[in-house]
DNA sequence: CTGAAAGCGCTTACAG
DNA sequence: CTGAAAGCGCTTACAG
């Protein structure tokens, strides 16, 4: 450092490009000349890396409160390629049941001095690849995938790098860990419902079927349908995209179908939503003349007209949990937690036919 | 670097720890040595800092290409300074409205190629600041704040420090931009279509009151029953806190009152569908007995039954244009987007008395 | 238990 | 137009 260059703050050398910065930026560095100690010292009181001698402890922590020494999460990054820092790929920042999810990750993380780094994949492989890339360049420590259309094998190679989390399917692979919610049993639990109210002719609007969830769904309500010894009418099937807009379409598609049903099964909230509206619409009554269950049990599920019987999936335990693991495999915890299962939440869009 | 630890790979040297990456990192020194020029060269051509020859110009680029080389934003934020990351401090992140302006912010930095850090503070002044807090320990270039509880005056100090740009009230300072949408217009808006409906008895559910979104759609409301020469009463106001829980109770406690209204303007989407809730349960009907008018224009006001009237505010663009802004200030450029401003969408709660 | 030194991957005066 | 060198704020072998 050219000493002619240098200006002094509290005893301290400062080039003077840091004079710009309205707030003097206390370093590592300081605080090892005020406490007396190298920084090698602090760094590793800091991290508990190594033991240290009791009174340079209680000098180091003096010094860090009265310097108010916060650590340069970018340096510590770095230096020793820790960035505090876990990426989620979610696929939609504004999706209503992946936010909550987010919101979970956020508190979990929260909690541990973590702060998350979200980037929306748009259940698009390409896209979700090339956020996968935007973390890594961030350096972050660990990556949380929410479902998304991955493949498994890319998954458990990114794995290779950075320890992965992911949502939505069961996996098994060092440094990876799956939280799987059991979908096959909630779409069960959705149609055995309507069957106990009497209804044979029970619709389902499905997800895309290329998701896993949607197929999962589709794969429970059949199976509740055969074990009433109802069987499967394929007539009764439309599919849409997990959207309200296509959930309004595929009800209409069912009303043109003639194919008289009683009840309706969407695989997600946001599908019976805009069932509902296109039965308000042809001037049916719910659950009066059709019932119908959706899928999630948003918020917006007790807001609805009527009130959404539902199969509960918590979003903000599926993200708490998801951080947890994250943090534990980061730890070299090996993680064990695992979603709550379904349950159905009985509202006022269902009754006995 | 001591020798007996070195290893090569590619005919680079390599520390031994790095091995362990299952991807050898490319860095901008390899690029250098490929290009035959030196780690300065590289920089100055990928900052675009100074001008280079045609020919170095040329093999560096063609180095970059062929090796695959990612620029480590951590170390660019440690050596110069700057992220290419911007924090944003929102209030929640799976709130619905909010949750698209998240969108539009991510859409808009992405096309530059930053990142977005986004934290919550939960509409706690307290909370907000250590947001702020951690977003600067994470060195980022500017913050977003949407709206939230920070007075102008910290604001303006965090401005010294670090370009922001604020939403939901109007403020000048140096490195500052902030994005303000005209609620008092679009309560006017609402309570004008209903007075032009017919309606004279008006009730309204304001949001929280030390909200200035809540205080200014307050206001609009006011403004147009009084130049209706209806006059303001105060009886048919209720407070909510913009949450559908509220808005339940509040249209509960208005139908108590025996207020004797024909018409509802909730101050947000989110109160009207619970105050919709509440009108049904009582069995009256939308609009046939009262009219109902939200604000924001949520997707779900759409699937809302009867579809919702609302006063549109494009969540997307007031998101896209912070981000915009932010850009702008970072590049240097004095900032210039206004919001749109609002326009009541017509839908099937409202009609004439 | 502790310090000096090198290094993380870049950027930026400084000096041609 | 371009390179050598120092430095950003930490961490981590290495050597006591």
């Amino acid at each position: 450092m050219n000493k002619i260059s240098q200006l002094s703050v509290n005893g301290f050398a400062v080039r003077k490009s840091e004079l710009n910065k309205s707030h003097q930026v206390v370093t590592l560095e300081m605080v090892a000349t005020k406490a007396g100690v190298s920084p090698s010292t602090v760094s590793r009181i800091l991290n508990g890396t190594a033991v240290v001698s009791a009174d340079k402890k209680k000098a180091v922590e003096e010094a860090i409160s009265t310097l108010g020494f916060i650590p340069n999460p970018i340096a510590r990054g770095l230096a020793g390629g820790k960035t505090l820092s876990v990426g989620v790929v979610t696929q939609a920042i504004d999706s209503p049941f992946y936010g909550v999810a987010l919101r979970g990750i956020e508190a979990e993380l929260d909690l541990a001095g973590y702060s998350a780094l979200f980037v929306s994949g748009h259940w698009d492989a390409k896209t979700e690849s090339k956020c996968v890339d935007v973390l890594l360049s961030r350096r972050v420590d660990g990556i949380i995938v929410l479902t998304g259309r991955l493949t498994n094998a890319t998954l458990k190679s990114c794995a290779k790098r950075v320890p992965i989390v992911v949502t939505g399917r069961s996996l098994k692979a060092p440094q990876l860990y799956s939280l799987h919610f059991d979908n096959v049993e909630g779409g069960r639990l959705a149609t055995q419902h309507l069957v106990s109210l009497g209804h044979r002719r029970i619709a389902h609007i499905s997800g895309s079927l290329n998701h896993p969830d949607a197929a999962d769904r589709l794969l429970g309500y059949r199976e509740a349908l055969v074990s009433a010894g109802i069987g499967f009418d394929a007539e009764l099937v439309v599919s849409g995209d997990f959207s309200e807009a296509s959930g309004l379409l595929a009800a209409r598609q069912l009303l043109e179908k003639k194919c008289d049903f009683s009840a309706i099964f969407a695989a997600n909230d946001q599908m019976a939503l805009g069932a509902a509206l296109a039965l308000h619409q042809r001037g049916l009554r719910i659950p009066g003349d059709v019932s119908l269950v959706g899928f999630d049990d948003l918020p917006a599920a007790t807001y609805a007209w009527p009130p959404l019987t539902s199969v509960h999936e918590s979003a903000y335990e599926l993200g708490r949990l998801a951080a947890l693991s994250m943090l534990q495999l980061l730890q070299g915890i090996r993680p064990g937690s695992v979603l709550p299962g379904p349950r159905l939440i009985q509202r006022d869009s269902t009754a006995a036919i």
